[in-house]
RNA sequence: GCGGGCGUGAUGGAAUGGUAGACAUAUCGGACUUAAAAUCCGAAGGCCCUGUGCCGUGUGGGUUCGAGUCCCACCGCCCGUACCA
């Protein structure tokens, strides 16, 4: 058996080991997903990720944790799924073309090519075969079918909304290309204009979308509770104010707020510069209109938005109070009213809201406290003299004095509750429920997605295309000529002969719609096609009914609400249009969001004024400053997500070529916890090789080894079953950190040990399983050299004996007071009266008590004893 | 601005409300070596009056027999903020 010599063996060689087990695992099928009733199926996801070039360190962290999973489950006899594909479609590559010439589709399946490149030699543990991108015209079709069925189930339609407008450019910016309110090319300031554009109406579905958070039992609090805000339940009162010489058409103004509780302190109405009072308005007064116009001004972010100078214009227009006729209340446009929110108009109540307060004091607008603390408080000092605007939760209890609801404390919730009664009691108004989510605008001006699969005709108006007509393909030319991508704006609009088409319904001359999908579409329903990833229907129901629902998702936090919240409407969407059960609605089992990796970004600013971004391997490092080459000094911008944008990525095929995939996949997982960031540092790198080099040469030493049975053996298995436990639990908690952490202890424990080879051998193959999910391709050789039946990725997982993890006696420490003074080690079960007594007795009490008798004895068995003197 | 999170030695971090700093990195010392590397063994939170002493988990309060952990306020950093993905 032992023909090779130790001598032979000694060196761990990943460039040799690694190669020839990923063969091994591709010639045997190992991770490839086929339906079976044989064992329990286990579909393990991590988000896909975006073809930007190259992998990072942080895909690369991400990964190996999914394949940590991957690997754990198949070895617990699981029918694993674990797919990879990426999320193609996008920006970045429309803006490679604008800078270097090319196409976004070469641009992206280059990428894609280099990237399964360096991914593979990775050894993860996935089915290849069923990869997939968005950008393929295969799956963005059944895309486009997906959308028909959800036109046709009633689940999109069209309205107005507004979009950056660069007026230089004349093109619509993102989000990201408006940098301080104006657009990245052309400087120019940035409008705000109306485009009618295609939503999903996810918002129907906020109710539901809410309450399910409940039964995500395996997500994150953190994330339901953003989903939940994000969401925004509200109840309040909806209600008009008559106006005074009102324009036709405007004699009531809809207001909706959360706290009718403070009407009775209301000091102004205020419109959003968008409400259809002020565009009327603004065309017979030029000074409204400049303020208007002002307000348009910059970017649509809410972050905008509400960090902007809070200002107001006088209309001139008054309301009447709702309780008092004679009480008239001034009419302000103001720019920090948001038309997509209620009724786009508020009245504003300053004792109770500091926003309103800081309005009312600049425009000289009364102040008048509804209500006021519960209890006595000599520090408060009333809005109305000076202080703050008070405004308590609305569980707080506080005292009306000018509320709905009589003298005694309650809470806000009362008290609300109470106005809203009173309101509708008086006809003023109803109760109603409101939602903060939006309806989701899907229109995209660009080229480099899925386009939206209707057609405009002069007869028909805007037509489905028919099914039998799909993929309607993005033209990789216009006509056998170039698109010119450097020229701002969509191309599809200006292609020559693309646009034209029959009207699906009446066969004339017509015009297809240029605007293409948000790509969180594209990532809404991605993990249901990977169940069936060939499939000519968006799904195949028999594979989605099989292996549906993700049972472990994993991804980043930054997509705690949108693309997570995307998923579960196109979940339901899905059931809805028949393309995945009802049981699928919530598609996503269990959720895991790991933390990003950081590192600085090393910044100069060019000679046009622009910031210019230098990677971190063309930085060198002195006294905490950063050089280039040339000797120019560096900004460094201490820590931020890695970022192609930023270049501030580090490339990992550099640590894998010179130490190997396990060393990466090791050195990634051990450092940190994986919800946590992390600041990126190779250093370290080269003692995890080290120690992987360690584990194998004691794995060849125990396999030569010919020692007899002895006394040590015993101590090695316990050793070896709490080894087991702590890491199985671990990894089921993804505290891989923490799994690596007692691999380490148990190394140390087999490499001292002096038990006899039969029990080493044990030990060092329960090692290699242990360390599999982490270290696959060490582990596949250790385990065949100590051999082990079959491949490790198949053996089952240990188990560990409970027996083996009880110890007998147990030491206590003794505190008193809290501070620790001596230990007691007894019997696991002695009784608490004989604890104490012992506890008592000894020296370090009896010092710290100084002749003192105490006043109490707490004894919690097992853990700890504390004398309270 | 608003919503969510995080903060522990030189460094990454560990710790069901129960001995703070496991495990590792870097460092230092020793063994082996002609030497170096590798390997093996060991030390190590801070402070001083060197006592079985005091202090110590961003800051300040609180709850508790006992707080890194729970509560309140503040400071700093990170994520999201609906067209980056």
């Amino acid at each position: 058996m032992h023909t090779r010599r130790t001598h032979s063996m000694s060196r761990y060689d990943p460039s040799v080991i690694e190669p020839k087990w990923q063969t091994v695992w591709e010639e045997s099928e190992t991770f490839r997903a086929v339906r079976s009733d044989d064992k329990p199926k286990y579909y393990v996801l991590e988000m896909f990720p975006y073809p930007s070039g190259r992998i990072h360190i942080g895909h690369v962290r991400n990964y190996t944790m999914g394949d940590v999973i991957a690997r754990y489950k198949l070895s617990t006899g699981h029918n694993v799924l674990h797919p990879m594909g990426f999320d193609a479609f996008g920006m970045p590559a429309e803006n490679a073309a604008m800078a270097s010439g090319g196409h976004p589709k070469d641009w992206t399946y280059s990428n894609i090519d280099t990237m399964v490149s360096q991914m593979k030699p990775l050894g993860f543990g996935l089915d290849w075969s069923r990869m997939f991108a968005t950008c393929d015209p295969e799956y963005y079709g059944q895309q486009q079918a997906l959308f028909l069925d959800m036109l046709e189930a009633g689940l999109v339609y069209r309205k107005n909304a507004v979009v950056n407008w660069d007026p230089v450019d004349m093109t619509v910016l993102a989000n990201e290309q408006v940098i301080d309110g104006k657009g990245w090319r052309s400087g120019a300031e940035v409008e705000r204009r109306e485009l009618t554009q295609w939503f999903f109406k996810i918002s129907d579905m906020s109710e539901e979308l809410l309450e399910a958070l409940d039964t995500l039992d395996d997500w994150p609090a953190k994330v339901k509770l953003m989903q939940a805000n994000w969401i925004g339940k509200s109840r309040g009162l909806q209600f008009a104010f008559s106006t005074i010489d009102a324009p036709d058409g405007f004699d009531r103004i809809e207001v909706y707020t959360t706290r009718p509780d403070t009407l009775m302190g209301a000091s102004f109405v205020g419109i959003s510069p968008d409400h259809p009072l002020a565009k009327h308005l603004e065309k017979n007064n030029a000074d409204l209109a400049a303020f208007n116009a002002e307000c348009r001004k910059g970017g649509t972010t809410e972050e905008a938005l509400e960090k902007a100078e809070k200002r107001g214009f006088d209309t001139g227009l008054r309301v009447r109070h709702p309780f008092d006729t004679a009480w008239e209340l001034p009419v302000y446009v103001a720019n920090f009213i948001l038309m997509d929110y209620g009724t786009g108009a508020i009245f504003g109540c300053p004792a109770h809201d500091q926003r309103d307060l800081d309005f009312a004091r600049k425009y000289e607008l009364p102040v008048q406290s509804t209500y006021v603390p519960a209890v006595e408080d000599n520090a408060f000092v009333l809005p109305e003299e000076g202080g703050p605007a008070y405004v308590p939760p609305k569980p707080e209890t506080v005292r009306y004095v000018r509320g709905f609801a009589g003298d005694e404390a309650q809470t806000g919730n009362e008290g609300i509750e109470a106005a809203i009664g009173f309101c509708e009691e008086n006809g003023v108004g109803h109760g109603v429920t409101k939602f903060r989510l939006r309806d989701w605008g899907l229109s995209r001006q660009r080229y480099w997605g899925c386009p939206i699969p209707v057609v405009h005709c002069d007869a028909c108006g805007v037509v489905p295309e028919k099914k039998e007509n799909l993929p309607i393909a993005l033209p990789y030319d216009e006509d056998g000529k170039a698109i010119d991508f450097s020229i701002p704006g969509n191309p599809l609009d200006r292609h020559p002969s693309w646009r034209n088409c029959p009207c699906p319904s009446c066969g004339q001359p017509a015009k297809r719609e240029t605007d293409t999908m948000d790509t969180f579409v594209d990532s809404s329903w991605y993990f249901a096609r990977f169940t069936a990833p060939r499939a000519d229907t968006p799904t195949d129901i028999v594979e989605a009914d099989y292996w549906m629902n993700v049972d472990q998702y994993i991804g980043g936090i930054e997509h705690a609400i949108l693309h997570l919240l995307y998923s579960r409407f196109f979940a339901r969407a899905m059931h809805i249009t028949g393309h995945l059960p009802e049981r699928c609605k919530e598609p996503f089992n269990a959720l895991f969001t790991q933390g990003m990796v950081t590192h600085a970004i090393y910044k100069t600013t060019g000679t046009d004024g622009r910031p210019v971004y230098h990677y971190p391997e063309d930085v060198e490092l002195r006294d905490g400053k950063g050089f280039l080459k040339d000797g120019t000094e560096v900004e460094i911008i201490p820590s931020a997500k890695m970022s192609k944008s930023k270049n501030n990525v580090v490339d990992p095929v550099a640590i894998i070529q010179q130490y190997g995939a396990d060393t990466a996949r090791w050195f990634v997982l051990s450092d940190s916890p994986p919800e946590r960031d992390v600041e990126w540092t190779a250093s370290g790198a080269e003692a995890a090789a080290r120690h992987l080099g360690r584990v194998y040469r004691i794995a060849a030493e125990v396999a030569e080894a010919n020692d007899a049975a002895n006394a040590e053996d015993d101590a090695l298995l316990r050793e070896m079953h709490k080894a087991i436990h702590d890491v199985t639990v671990g990894v089921e908690s993804f505290g891989f950190n923490a799994s690596i952490a007692r691999l380490y202890a148990f190394t140390n424990a087999l490499s001292k040990s002096k038990a006899g080879s039969d029990a080493k051998r044990q030990a060092a193959k329960t090692l290699a399983q242990l360390m599999s999910p982490m270290t696959p391709h060490l582990s596949e050789e250790i385990w065949a050299l100590l051999g082990g039946e079959g491949l490790v990725a198949n053996a089952p997982w240990p188990v560990a004996d409970e027996a083996m993890l009880v110890e007998d006696t147990v030491t206590l420490p003794i505190q008193v007071n809290g501070k620790r003074r001596d230990e007691i080690t007894v019997p696991k079960d002695m009784d608490k009266a004989e604890v104490e007594k012992l506890a008592l007795a000894t020296d370090g009490v009896k010092r710290a008590l100084d002749g003192a008798s105490p006043k109490k004895v707490i004894v919690v068995p097992g853990r700890i004893v504390n004398v309270v003197a």
